[in-house]
DNA sequence: ATGATTCTCTGACTAAAGTCAGAGAATGGA
DNA sequence: TCCATTCTCTGACTTTAGTCAGAGAATCAT
């Protein structure tokens, strides 16, 4: 990897999180430790389980029930237990930790002023640009593809999501029925693939992968979720499913779509595919791709 | 300010400084307490002097002592008094030390490897430009502005560092005896100002004002210092001593330069100064400016 | 020479952060 | 019904981080 990048990413992580980041805790842990602070904005306007809590802020059980004894101490929130399982309780502000919490919240918005308030108004829009495209690249960068089975939660989320989608965005709708669905056992190995992609462990995206024995390798539903659209998920998507065909020995790689779906079509084009005339008979395809692929020399 | 743009600021610090932060903690105290660590960091190859650790790091002289101490039970570093001054005591690193700090260097490159791994060729570069831009300019909005004393050590500091660029960058070299040099009586209050720009409090830029009774003021002795150039310094200079000019009722700023400035010359131009005739017979100069200038309504 | 100051260190603390092993209540599945 | 599991909580810990007050040696200014 460049060295030039990697110096300016360690550059900026010296500069930006260990600076920022300590004035951060400092503003926000003025008059309450840290660890009480962020549980306290954690919760948030509507409440949330203990469980939830624990798991966002990756915390021990012990630990965390320690520090809602404090607040609970201190008045600012209420412990129920939860209507449906009465085992799991529901955390929620009282109306001096929704004050406090707003207070926490001020103090944010003063942080942010004082990095911006030195600047003039070009430097200010210039900064928030590029902050936005860090944070933008790096939210790209901690998305992890995973394959799974079809079968997996995570995997019928998305399947469901996907569906949900083409039926709106097709122009005639969609009809399950009337279209050549592949079945799981087809995403499954060693017929096939399924990857999932997931951001802080959230299911955002899917593909689908036939190695059909004999036959070119086939892309099957992918989906990218609306919000991490934009982050370059679809491409990725297809050089790992493309790196894996072509490692199990397959040459051609192969994928129809709706003529709706104009972005797909879009990075199909600049990622090598040609259109082909159609290979099967998918009522809802418009157009038919296919891209040579071979193994790198040094896979 | 700026709503949007505070929320933007806001939502990097959350995702950025908290989530690579705690990556960073992860990575660099995986097998000793971060602030050990951070010290032997701090320590580098050639060694330091303990009051420089304590005061880069902002730690108890105490804290410190307690820290070294744990590193040297470990063997990673040896204390020796200074050779001038035998009160100071000089901490360096052994070379047990020396693979230690190594193998926290090898986990800052991994740390940035593994925030840029999952980005293709052109992603990478549009990261660790808009990360290069982000630093730039919170660099900048760190840099404070404060009226000194001209003989304080930090603008004599300034002044000759002044000094010895001119004396390089000017065609014909610089002689202070043929130049017309204010006293530093002229740039104190009430004849006039000083003021020093300081980066985590080390001076890197100097501008003084003149404010003769009768005439106009006269900004003297702009100076930014070489690794802070581009951060729009001197902008901020012309603009703060503008304001206090005008604040204090002079209603016109003036100023010479010498033709191999060129970057000023520039700033001068594009700060709404115009170029007058000459209004003295310094001889180090080739353009003279000029400014109206008024309090704003609001000040 | 001497008194003030500087520098580092030690001892004696406190607070925060976090870990671990269970206990007790509730739930789910056979 | 009963057994395994889940969820939260408490008690008993440890480690880290950090503060504060002085002691003792060295240096500086007069």
């Amino acid at each position: 990897m460049d060295r030039v990048q990697i110096d300016q990413v360690r550059q900026f992580n010296r500069t930006v999180t260990e600076r920022v980041g300590v004035l951060h805790d400092q503003y926000l842990g003025r008059d309450r430790p840290i660890g009480e602070a962020r549980l306290l904005w954690e919760i948030g306007e509507d409440g949330q389980d203990v469980r939830q809590l624990r798991e966002h802020l990756a915390l021990d059980s012990g630990y965390v029930s320690r520090l809602l004894r404090s607040l609970e101490a201190d008045g600012l929130v209420t412990v129920e237990p939860h209507p449906r399982d009465r085992r799991v309780r529901t955390i929620r502000l009282t109306d001096a930790g929704r004050a406090e919490r707003a207070v926490l919240d001020g103090r944010s918005d003063e942080l942010a002023s004082s990095l911006l308030e030195p600047l003039n108004t070009a430097q200010r829009a210039r900064l928030t640009a590029a902050m936005a495209e860090v944070e933008r690249l790096l939210t790209a960068a901690t998305v992890t593809l995973d394959a799974v089975d079809p079968d997996h939660p995570d995997a019928q989320h998305c399947l469901r999501s996907y569906f949900a989608e083409i039926q709106t965005r097709f122009e005639t709708g969609f009809d399950p029925a009337r279209s050549l669905l592949p079945d799981a056992g087809e995403l499954r190995p060693p017929r096939g693939l399924f990857l999932v992609a997931r951001l802080h462990g959230e299911p955002v995206g899917c593909a689908g992968l036939k190695l059909p024995p004999g036959a070119p390798a086939e892309i099957k539903r992918m989906w990218v979720a609306p919000r991490t659209r934009g982050l370059g998920l679809g491409r990725r998507f297809l050089t790992e499913l493309e790196a894996q065909a072509a490692q199990r020995g397959w040459e051609v790689l192969r994928l129809d779509t709706n003529e709706a779906l104009t972005a797909a079509i879009g990075l199909y084009h600049s990622s090598g595919f040609q259109e082909v005339a159609a290979f099967n008979d998918e009522p809802y395809a418009h157009h038919w791709f296919e891209k040579r692929i071979s193994t790198p020399p040094f896979a």
